[in-house]
DNA sequence: ATTATATTTGTCAAATATTGACAAGTCTAA
DNA sequence: TTAGACTTGTCAATATTTGACAAATATAAT
């Protein structure tokens, strides 16, 4: 199982046979750089996402998945979070949809 | 149910009384910041999650379970995640815990 | 061993983002 | 109408992130 994005990233890159220079010049950003990434030494952008997923023609959302899971996993580690936190993340999500509902839906009162 | 991190900081502080200048003066910021905080237009700092604790003598887990879910929450639903996400960013705590182990314990030897 | 290519690491200025602070505004209740 | 509570806008100071380059190391082929 692979963990940081760095690792996925170059999971990815090994095994379509690229170069960190190659990636890194479709990915618009510099070797050195990337090769950082890979490492963990430097957080992926997110305005890369769309990049990479075309890159690798992968969905989008799959790619997300990766990253954002990542970066939640980082942080609850780092903080000493409890695991209670995604749960409640969850909650907070599903509220946060309810109460801002998409355009063109129909949104009923409901209670406050 | 509250969501945001701020509405969470206003509920601690009418319920216990306070203005926003006493509360922002114990936490070391100012007041219009605070109330920028409260109505979602500043992020909370999380140097100053253990000053909250201490303020309303709450369980400093408590907060930052708090203050986390709702980050992760507004990640999720800005950049439209899948819910998956929290599943796999808990596999990802997991493994994180299990590969790097507190100092003390024993670690033995797992594949790869 | 020597060359070429790939990768890693260090550094730093520039670009961005966050913060602290203050002034001026509204709102409410006395 | 004054006082206290809160809100909003702004901006310089500070902090963080990024892009870029040079130099070091590693790897592989000849």
């Amino acid at each position: 199982m692979k963990t940081s994005f760095g690792e996925y990233i170059r999971k990815l890159r090994t095994e379509n046979g690229m170069t960190l220079t190659q990636l890194a010049a479709q990915l618009e950003l510099d070797s050195a750089n990337l090769s950082k990434i890979e490492n963990g030494k430097r957080e992926f952008d997110e305005k890369r996402l769309e990049k990479l997923a075309t890159v690798f023609s992968l969905k989008l959302d799959d790619i997300k998945t990766e990253f954002f899971s990542d970066l939640f996993a980082k942080k609850i580690y780092e903080n000493n979070c409890s695991m209670e936190t995604l749960m409640v993340a969850e909650e907070k999500v599903n509220y946060l949809k309810s109460k801002n509902v998409k355009q063109g839906e129909i949104k009923f009162n409901t209670n406050e």
